[in-house]
DNA sequence: GCCAAGTGGTTTCATTTCTTACTAAATTCG
DNA sequence: CGAATTTAGTAAGAAATGAAACCACTTGGC
């Protein structure tokens, strides 16, 4: 059986299939090692390298709309992994900071992400990385801002 | 406010990203143009081009899950862009075409979804068009396979 | 031929995700 | 200042997605 060449070679759609076979395989592993959702494991990452953030400033630093980004906040306090203190500056909000064991887990998930990114992308050198991320870059920059 | 660096150069992130933007845009227009989304346009694009499949096949051909492709089936058929004939090879299957309306739409879908790849990746040339399409195959036969 | 195992397709149910609406605090502007 | 508007966060209902069970038919072995 012949692939249909119509769909098959339409860009969006091996984009598509592409992104959900890895977010998939990246899932599964965060799920069975850390019990975290890919939006969790975002939000820690941020945490982790760039400090104290409202949940505000984690949809633009996560692209996540903020019923997203609230889940995940919400599941990550449960967990005890970041909690949340009162900001001083507005009132409507809390500045979200690691605990210590989300600052510990943070310190392992990092080096099994980077791990991972290895192991998917390994068919492409240090060039090609880059070069897709580059036009990965390019390629979200306009559709987003073509909403 | 800076990016987070972790986050922002993790290229799963960024192909996620850049996957979700592009779908995003392409299934708004498919939505308001023709009623359609993007489930049922794939099994579409392939139906028009490849003629008859049963669903199982049609599961190989777009690589969605068979509760997917039977949705998107079912959904056809109510709008009568596709019919069922019995499959004389198999009673269990039916062999799914596009009826002469459906094939009509498919001739004005596929002129739109070429000019929406064309408008979304305009950031790239040629070349560049190509070895991504080659580089995002590479990366979703790993990441599959790996399950 | 007949039984067991497997497969295509469908339904059902639970889970996830999105949309909309709402609350409370902040900002704008007369 | 104070009313009107905007914004951060949350909650609740609706819709989409996924997993498991199920039925009907086919296939493979005896």
């Amino acid at each position: 059986m012949k692939p249909s060449p119509q769909l098959a070679d339409f860009l969006p759609y091996l984009l598509s299939v592409a992104s959900n076979a890895v977010s998939d395989r990246i899932a599964e592993r965060y799920q069975e090692r850390f019990d975290l959702k890919i939006a969790e494991w975002r939000v820690m990452a941020v945490l982790g390298d760039s400090g104290s953030h409202t949940q505000r400033e984690l949809t633009e630093l996560t692209l996540m709309d903020k019923v997203a980004v609230n889940r995940a906040c919400k599941s990550l306090s449960d967990k005890k992994f970041i909690l949340r203190r009162p900001n001083a500056d507005d009132g409507r909000s809390h500045l979200l900071k690691l605990t210590p064991e989300g600052r510990e887990t943070f310190e392992q998930i990092m080096p099994l992400a980077l791990q991972m990114e290895t192991r998917l992308f390994d068919a492409l050198d240090d060039r090609e990385k880059a070069q897709l991320k580059d036009v990965l870059r390019k390629i979200a920059a306009h559709a987003r801002s073509s909403r």
